[in-house]
Order: C-alpha cells, then sequence, then structure tokens
DNA sequence: ACTGGATTCAAACGTACATTTCAAACACTT
DNA sequence: AAGTGTTTGAAATGTACGTTTGAATCCAGT
C-alpha cells in the first residue's frame, strides 16, 4: 500500500511540473515515468489514461482551494453589504497562496496548470472543470455583479472573461516575464508579488467606465 | 508561376485556419494539404519545414500590420504632446480591422494566431516577432510611459504584458466566448465588437492607481 | 512458509507524425 | 516541338507517441 501511494504521487509530481512548463499535449508520458523514475506502464495502471491524469493533477489543488473559495464567496454574499470590488478579488489571494502548502511552489504550479488548461486544446478540462465547481463560480460572478451594479451583466461576462485571461497567460508565460523583470528592471518578483500586482490592475479594468 | 502561387496560397490559407483553431503543434501537415488538396511534401517544397510555414502564415498578416502601426506611432511620438491613453491604444483598432482585407476575418484570424504564438511552445516565433518587429514594440512602449507618466517603467512593463494576456486569451477563445454571449445574453459579437469593448478595459487596468 | 491479489517490469503494438526521395507531370523558353 | 527547370505525386523512412500485454515481483493475511 505505501509503494502504490509512493508512485502515484511520483507520477503526480513529476507531472505537474512538467504540464506547468511545456504544456499537457507537449508533454509525454516517458517524460513524466523517466522524472518519476517509475515504469511507462504504471501510469495507465494507476490512473487508467493521460487524461485522466492529468484530471488528477488538477483536482489535487482543486480539491483544496474550490472549497476555501466557495466558504469565503458564501460569507461575503451572507453580509448583505455591497462590497468593494478589489475585496472581492482579495479573495482569491490567501486561498492561491496556501496551496504552497500542498507543494512546493504550489501556487505557481496550480495557476500555470490552469493556464494550460485553456490553452491547450484539453476540451475535456473545461467540462471537468464546469461540471464540479460551476456552482462556486457562479457566487462569484454574483459579487462581482452586486460590487458593480453600474455594469450590465454582459458587460461583467466579457470582463471577467478578459480578466481570466490576464491572469492565465501571466502564469503560463510566468518564468519568461520573472526573467525579463529580473534583467531589464533588477526585480526579483515572486508568485505572490506577481498576484499584488494583478489586483488593481484587474479591479481597474473591471469596474472601467463603458 | 501561377500554380505555384496558387499551391503556396492554399496551403497558407489551410494552415491559418487549422493552427488558429487548434494551435501550431496540434495541427498537421496531413490535416493541413488535405484541406488545401495538396500533396503532403508540397508543404516542405515550398515552405522547407513546418516551423517555416508557421512563420510564413504570421508574416502574411505581420507584414501589413507592423509597418502600418510603425508609421502611427512615430506620428504620435511626433505630436510632442502627452497622448491620452485610450487614443494611444486606439491606435490599433483600424490597422488590426483592415487585416480583413488581407482575408477573411483576416483580423479574427491573425489575433488567434498571435494567441497561439505566445500559448504554444513555439520558442523559434518570440525570437522571430522581436528581431523583426522590436523597434516598432519600443515605440509602442515608449508612447504608454509617455501617458502615464506617473507609473514606473517595471509596473508598465506588467502591466502590458498583462494586456497581452487579456488579447491573446480573448482571442484564442474567441469562439467560445460568442457563442456563450449568444446563448446567455442574446448578444451577437463581432471581432470589432470585443476590440471596442477592450480598450476600455485594457485602458483602465494600464493606468490603474498603484 | 504459502498463497493470492496488488504492483512493477520489459517488450511489443498500432498509429501518427515530419521529412525525404525520386520519378512523373507541368509550364515556359527557344 | 524539344528541352529545361519547376512543381507535384505516391511511397517509404525513421521516430515518437499512448496504450496493452503477460510474466515477474512484492507483500499482507493465514
Amino acid at each position: 500500500m505505501t509503494s502504490k501511494q509512493n508512485t502515484q504521487q511520483k507520477i503526480l509530481d513529476a507531472a505537474e511540473r512538467l504540464f506547468a512548463e511545456t504544456g499537457f499535449s507537449a508533454t509525454s508520458l516517458r517524460q513524466i515515468t523517466s522524472m518519476a523514475e517509475v515504469n511507462l506502464a504504471s501510469v495507465n495502471y494507476h490512473f487508467g489514461s493521460k487524461k485522466e491524469l492529468i484530471q488528477s493533477v488538477l483536482q489535487r489543488y482543486l480539491s483544496v482551494l474550490m472549497p476555501r473559495l466557495d466558504q469565503e464567496f458564501t460569507l461575503l454574499l451572507a453580509s448583505q453589504q455591497q462590497n468593494d470590488l478589489s475585496k472581492v478579488l482579495s479573495v482569491f489571494v490567501i486561498p492561491l497562496l496556501e496551496l504552497n502548502k500542498v507543494q512546493n511552489h504550489g501556487t505557481t504550479l496550480f495557476l500555470q496548470l490552469l493556464g494550460r488548461g485553456y490553452t491547450d486544446v484539453q476540451g475535456h478540462l473545461r467540462w471537468f472543470f464546469n461540471h464540479h465547481y460551476g456552482r462556486t463560480l457562479d457566487k462569484f460572478v454574483l459579487l462581482v455583479q452586486q460590487s458593480c451594479p453600474a455594469l450590465p451583466a454582459s458587460e461583467i461576462f466579457w470582463r471577467l472573461h478578459f480578466s481570466l485571461g490576464t491572469i492565465v497567460f501571466t502564469m503560463a508565460s510566468n518564468e519568461a516575464l520573472k526573467d525579463i523583470a529580473a534583467a531589464d528592471f533588477n526585480e526579483i518578483v515572486e508568485i505572490d508579488g506577481v498576484i499584488k500586482r494583478l489586483i488593481p490592475y484587474l479591479a481597474a479594468g473591471i469596474a472601467a467606465p463603458i
């Protein structure tokens, strides 16, 4: 039993690193298993298929993050007062940073994986995500609508997708951006620095006058 | 001579559609050549390799767009007055929409391809782009800095990359977003509608208070 | 120590890919 | 109409992939 969990975990650890770095389709099971130092066949033995491995990799983070977010959203919704948009967005910060407890550099890894999930052609991921966590997302949209009563729902729809793009793209190219920032501005930026830079940008964009 | 141009063009037309839809690596030369109704070998004959085909596909748009943008940037820079950020960003609109003259749905196709260029793992594209059009981009960055004198250069760097993410992601998932908007809000949005929705969002985000 | 299910292993399978090859077909000049 | 350089065609090459297989190995319960 211990060796089984060990192998599964070794596969998950190697897979998430490679997936985050180079994307899902561009990462082969052979790369994963040789980094994890396990047999090639063990991926299909333990996870069934590459597709299911991808979902398991994401699930390790989502199962921690999403209930926390759901709890925060519910709390804010119950408060019945109109919440400032920055405050609503800031709700993400702590739960995201706590993913570092799941794994070293967990926050960065998760956000990169999320980005890959949207930019790689992985239709099953979109379904998987909506099916498991659609309810929680609905609460978030409601909160944003409440904090921007002047904006029509359709405008909010577009701006939230713009924002998703900002986050996803930033995280997908996070390594490159960090390198450029270090070279051009002598800035050493960690993931929490990026997140805290994102908040005012997103808040201003979402709440922009029409 | 006519048949040569014909085959090359047929390949380019099919390639750009498939690349935009499913990404560069996920599109095979077999898909391209069978959609274009040409022989498999003709891609390597006319373009040398898949990599060079990708660059040619992008170049068809970039060679029209970038000189136009460069011209506009130079004009704005010469005006010596402090330009409003929205005005700077709006400079993109007409040149982008004129890509529809290059090809049907040229604007959408180009922006989707641009997105793929950043999210697919295609290191050669980043080099290709910077090498050919780095000068023009520098002018744009300068304009943004002039219009946001309160912001430090490093902050502008991050926010411009956030904005690139917004654009690229939006265009990569353009089809899906259009469908959802149509279903949920009875909205029929074309590419120029998306671009015009983007401008205030981006302008507010880039100029947000720190 | 024995047994039976869980796990690992090396090897192979079938498929798809980019690229190469070389002969056939073509277009254009003379 | 012949000849020449350009373009296309069908086939093959070699590589990499995800997945499957069946035997070998491990290990807990008796």
